[in-house]
DNA sequence: AAATAAGATGAAAACCATAAAATGGGAAAG
DNA sequence: CTTTCCCATTTTATGGTTTTCATCTTATTT
């Protein structure tokens, strides 16, 4: 039977309450009952119980997080730009994988609101009507990471994707290309998937270039969905001469794809991709890619949530973290202004 | 104001117990009653208060998850296979990083025994008598994953690093090498540190090599050691021709760097990394590389704590999984038997 | 010195569920 | 027709805190 907080009183002669309030730093104690009262606690090695605690306070301290796949490089990241500010502002975080799945979502909703989770962190692809009305179906703060929901119901922590897309074919349209072909990410994520494909769309529509469906492919964010859908592309009678692929991951796959058919990057095939994940310095050539900055948008997204906790007042509640390019020698050196 | 058991007791015209055994599933109900109580809970809404629960029950549901650092393709391949098993016995995980500082970690294990969970499960380097005095402070069972302490005193699952290593080293000497160069992990980490490379001078030592310390650097399993350190390792008058690095992140640096000296890989250097994640499939040449099955030691671990929580019997409380060489092209083939 | 304010403390209720003990009704056993 | 047992259900106690609210000290003001 553990120590509880009556052993304590007990121990140090006074009531309960006030060594609540030691234990929960309240200024309302003389100093030398508390020192009596820490005393007593070291003693007797007591160790106050969080549970019991939350019960009484109607606060956890604990957050949910609906992850994808906390295995994949970009979403870990993520998660681990959470946990470092949800440590600083002393929560902790109930961590669930839903494998987007629709389903499992929505029961993990329900099971971090039966925890009495203080907030709630997603990240998914789609947002549907099921998730919102999950998702409000308790009064418990929610705030969206790397997605968003269509008509910005919930707070959320986004880069822009189109233009981000847009950034990227603009570059290879600088450059000089004529054929670019994409590689687009699972076209049921409005961001990632449609997002992206609508901003290179644009980027080449304002280029005067028109779209050739032979070089778009839809693939599944994995390096074998890259190497597939690129050595496609090369099989094309007329080959792109520059690739802009989703994520990282599905671009590495196109450099390799690229190099094992015999062609070199970047002269023969440029090629971008998206997120900046670690992996792009680990490839040779290193991967030119649209800078998706993970965890900060974790980070930013936490500390939203910190302040619907606390009932602070936020003055913007959809957040847009800026993005960049990062160049590196998938991509030919930038065109500065010469004649 | 949320809905109570209390108030789906009246509203279906019966008592808190017997909506706690409906909820809770236990069979000395009335099929009629059961029905009654579940259309209360239906009409209002009702959703357990799991922290209510925790604190009658002394029990929580949830696990504790102490973690290096969630954002390393390593661990977070470990926290999935964790997670999907406590999914699988309806746990959920809090999931804490470490960085691997004693005092982050030691406090982690209090926060954790404060939030009362129902188990712990910790990865980590060395496991120092702090630990293991945290650890066994309170009745929660306890298992290592990926590590073990020095005696054995907790349960743990990992692989037998010694015999990885000494096999990655024996294929190279198979395959001739007399200069065998070996990027270590830190050596303040007994297994991936000290581990391999004991196994790696035994395996020298049994074919009658003798070591060099010009040939061993000690890496922090990043990348950019591994391609330091190999391009130490070409800059040497006599060069290594094989290189053994401690994870797959040192060895792919290794494979760049050798790339970068104009030297092919594996023709002019053998390369082998440890641990066989994701990435080793996304380098040209592949690497060949020793697989420590992070998912199963993650899911593993998790299942043998399920047991431990549950009072079930264990029969083997250190589990070593088993290990093999996944062989890529950063390997020239087999040699297979001739003459 | 009296009146008042402010600070320190304690007693008891509340939080929401589970667990153990008690109750009542009906069936089986004697 | 009791007695015993079982089943469904209720009653009561319990879990370990926080949170009013009341009370008692002590300090401050006049």
């Amino acid at each position: 039977m553990p120590v509880t907080i009556y052993d304590v009183a007990r121990e140090a002669g006074v009531s309960m309450a006030t060594v609540s309030r030691v234990v929960n730093g309240n200024p309302n104690v003389k100093p030398l009952t508390r020192k009596k009262v820490l005393a007593a606690i070291e003693r007797l090695g007591y160790r106050p119980n969080a549970v019991a605690r939350g019960l009484a306070s109607k606060k956890t301290t604990t957050v949910g997080v609906i992850i994808p796949d906390i295995s994949s490089l970009f979403f870990s990241e993520l998660a681990r730009g959470i946990e470092d500010i949800a440590t600083m502002y002393k929560y902790n975080i109930i961590l669930c994988n839903s494998d987007q799945r629709l389903e499992k979502e929505l029961q993990l909703i329900n099971t971090l609101l039966e925890k009495q989770v203080d907030g709630l962190l997603f990240m998914g692809a789609e947002i549907k009507e099921d998730h919102l009305q999950a998702l409000t179906s308790s009064s418990v703060p929610t705030v969206l990471a790397a997605t968003r929901d269509a008509d910005n119901t919930l707070p959320s922590v986004t880069i822009d994707h189109f233009q981000a897309a847009y950034d990227a074919t603009k570059e290879l349209i600088d450059h000089g290309h004529k054929r670019i072909a994409m590689i687009t990410g699972p076209m049921n994520d409005p961001l990632g998937g449609l997002m992206r494909y609508e901003g290179y769309k644009q980027a080449l529509q304002d280029a005067g270039l028109k779209l050739d469906d032979a070089l778009v492919t839809q693939g599944n964010l994995f390096y074998e969905s890259g190497l597939r859908a690129t050595s496609q592309f090369l099989s094309l009678e007329k080959r792109p001469t520059a690739v802009f692929a989703a994520n990282d991951e599905m671009a590495i796959g196109a450099i390799h794809a690229a190099q094992d058919a015999g062609l070199k990057v970047p002269d023969d095939l440029e090629v971008i991709g998206h997120d900046n994940i670690r992996l792009v310095e680990m490839v040779r050539p290193r991967l030119t890619s649209v800078v998706q900055p993970m965890y900060d948008i974790g980070a930013v997204a936490m500390r939203l949530l910190t302040k619907y906790m606390n009932n602070e007042q936020v003055d913007q509640h959809v957040v847009l973290l800026p993005h960049r390019i990062e160049y590196r020698e998938s991509t030919r050196p930038r065109a500065t202004a010469t004649s």
